[in-house]
DNA sequence: TAAAAAATTTAGATTTACCTAAATTTATTT
DNA sequence: AAATAAATTTAGGTAAATCTAAATTTTTTA
């Protein structure tokens, strides 16, 4: 089966949202696709023909196991064009989403198995995401947010939460990136802020709730 | 501007068919893109709005010099993505063209002149055809139909005029390849036909109808 | 628990890219 | 130059993916 770009797209943001919620909402949704409410309804009464999700009116979706492996595959090839784009062509790691997004579509099924193999099958993507291997099986990574973790213990940022425009700029400018390697000093009870300190610079101060969008790995 | 992939197939196509016709035809077009005349009839109405073509009814078509430089950066993409295939990815190239049909239609600028240097500015597609430039010029290779050209004469393939799959079959049996060295030993006035000679091969017999399909350069 | 508010769906349109069947125009034959 | 054939366009639809405005259902609040 092939399915529409638009489709694809769904399936993908109803993939996120519910594993932070459990049953994903119309507004939800149009907020993720930047469409609105009844655009929605229209799209998850054609997915639901199709026994991609599960559907009943006012009570919101969640995938079948085949609306999932849909989804792990269109995330698989948009996080191995993403390592493609920053590995080879020198992208920032920043500005890969966007071209991603397109290219996630593209439906050979044996064009993303051999840039796979050609990129050395890396685990994970330039944010520091998971890639879906050929089958689907997505590698659980034991990421747990900076906020969490003890104090003057060597980490290293394997991941962001939220990825939108606004963190990206305040990376850029702290200089945090996936593969620092930096640890907690100190956290300050006024306002839960932390001092961190990165190897060959001056400690600083971040606020917690970028602190909760920093992921580090836990062993490894 | 940006135009959708049905726009940029009914663009590539015009370019293709303006070069050994005139003034496109209705029927030319539907062919070339597996639909119906009404269909085309609809498109060119409003690739005329757009200032993409000249077109008056009953008529026919050709693009403006607007319309030539959107075709010209199609072909570039695709060529290029088709190289890549094959060169970075292993691809067969009777295999990539489907896959480059997709592609052309990423649009990002960037993404296309970056993975022009990631392959070195490659001159030529796997299939022999020049790749335009950055700015939309393509460069002219000179080059010849084996039909037309003298006797014991060292030739080099550089490229195949139908690329249709019934031509990459009949290729794959006579182990005729793009770069493939040869010269024309005798050609059989009674059906036109060639005796080629093939490095470290036999001769053997061609017909003339793909000879006329075999280009070969000229000096270089 | 009855209002009010919020979320969601339905109704009715629009745009794009197609289609078939019928009408029209152009080209080719007698 | 008619008549016939071929090419092309027009008329009238359809399906996908959107939208706005109105109706309905669920949730929250007073
Ligand atoms: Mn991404
Ligand atoms: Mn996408
Ligand atoms: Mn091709
Ligand atoms: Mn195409």
């Amino acid at each position: 089966m092939k399915y529409s770009s638009s489709k694809e797209n769904y399936i993908k943001a109803i993939f996120h949202l519910q594993r932070s919620s459990e049953n994903v909402s119309t507004n939800a949704l149009a907020n993720a696709l930047q469409t609105k409410p009844a655009s929605v309804t229209d799209m998850l009464k054609k997915l639901k023909e199709q026994k991609i999700l599960q559907y009943e009116r006012y009570k919101g979706v969640r995938l079948t196991a085949e609306g999932k492996k849909i989804a792990l595959l269109i995330i698989r090839k948009h996080r191995l064009w993403e390592y493609f784009l920053v590995e080879k062509l020198q992208f920032g790691w920043e500005e890969v989403h966007e071209i991603a997004e397109e290219l996630e579509h593209i439906s050979s099924k044996k064009l993303i198995d051999r840039l796979d193999d050609f990129l050395g099958n890396p685990r994970k993507d330039p944010h520091g995401d998971p890639i879906p291997d050929a089958n689907g099986k997505m590698p659980v990574l034991q990421q747990i947010s900076l906020d969490a973790i003890e104090l003057n213990k060597p980490m290293e940022i394997t991941g962001i939460g939220n990825q939108t425009p606004e963190l990206m700029e305040l990376l850029q400018r702290t200089n945090i990136k996936i593969g620092s390697k930096l640890e907690v000093k100190k956290k300050f009870s006024f306002d839960n802020s932390l001092e961190i300190k990165m190897r060959n610079a001056a400690p600083f101060i971040i606020s917690q709730f970028l602190a909760k969008n920093l992921l580090v790995n836990d062993e490894e």
